[in-house]
DNA sequence: TATTGTTATACTCTATAACTATA
DNA sequence: TATAGTTATAGAGTATAACAATA
């Protein structure tokens, strides 16, 4: 039988008073879920915050079509012209083979422009175009917009320090 | 043609001196790439650190077969027994549908019961069966070795305020 | 009519391995 | 042999919409 669901009771140990109510239609009554250990674990607020910016990110640039992921692409080519695929896929930590469709779409729709090395056949440098270099720039903008929005929550005193932190996770984990 | 990359030379304005230096055969020195704003940008920091994190954490409970995923819904499970896949599904932001094969592969593998509300014969309430607890418990241990190493990075002093960022941002952005 | 959970389906992002063309 | 990039393919994780059973 499952009647109700018991609440974790290990704050004061009432074994089986502390029922999670329902109506008697079996409609819960927004009692608070428990999260246990995962509330102030570091790992799931990392990925619960990382989740909600992201989100966040992709709907502002859904407003000029593009997604985060195109947007990283594009800032490291408009920062380093000439790159190759390969750099590139090192630089974002990616496979090269998952950067081969991203690549392709840029090309296709006129961001991205790609020649082989007079010196190396086999090598593609990557350059932006002049349409490519202009939606950069209207993403840059989305982006420092979304920037000031953290911003706005982190507080401008603790944003080095945090930025800090997180670079150091992500270089330093195992 | 495009025989070497221009560095970008905001900093010297140095126009086209600073090439990639590449060897005869066309092959990169190692020449660091420019990551513009990308770099001081909480967004981009943020998915790098979680990313990490995300994969450190990986392949610590793929020693016991598992993965973080799975680690998070066990954990909402043993901490609200009885709650159902609707709540589940709220709790951790996913939408219902994404639940069923996970709920599914936990039932098949013995680690979750499943078993119909009396007084809502629609709703299903979930609780750990033995084995479940014993497989989280494990999990729980993989966890807490990777917050410790969490932990050391961040260092203890900073640990809290770092937290309560994140849930901040993961709360209010938007 | 509304809600719980399932199904069918599809999309995004990613990786591995085998391949080609060049070196 | 080794490297740059492509292809074929697969997997994880997610969502939307239509649906059946129940309320």
């Amino acid at each position: 039988m499952c009647r109700f669901r018991k609440r974790d009771t290990r704050v004061h140990g009432t074994n089986g008073t502390g029922g999670r109510r329902r109506g008697k239609n079996g409609e819960a009554f927004g009692l608070p879920v428990n999260f246990g250990p995962l509330a102030y674990w570091v790992g799931f607020n990392l990925r619960m915050a990382q989740e909600a910016a992201f989100q966040a990110f992709s709907r502002h640039s859904q407003e000029i079509g593009e997604s985060p992921g195109r947007f990283a692409t594009l800032t490291l080519i408009g920062r380093n012209p000439g790159i190759s695929q390969t750099e590139l896929s090192l630089a974002n930590g990616r496979d090269k083979s998952s950067l081969t469709p991203v690549v392709e779409d840029l090309v296709r729709r006129g961001l991205v422009e790609r020649k082989r090395m007079d010196n190396d056949r086999r090598t593609y440098c990557l350059n932006l175009t002049p349409a490519g270099k202009k939606v950069l720039t209207s993403m840059t903008r989305c982006a420092r917009r979304h920037e000031r929005n953290l911003d706005q929550l982190i507080g401008e005193r603790d944003r080095k320090k945090f930025v800090r932190i997180l670079k150091k996770i992500a270089a330093e984990i195992e």
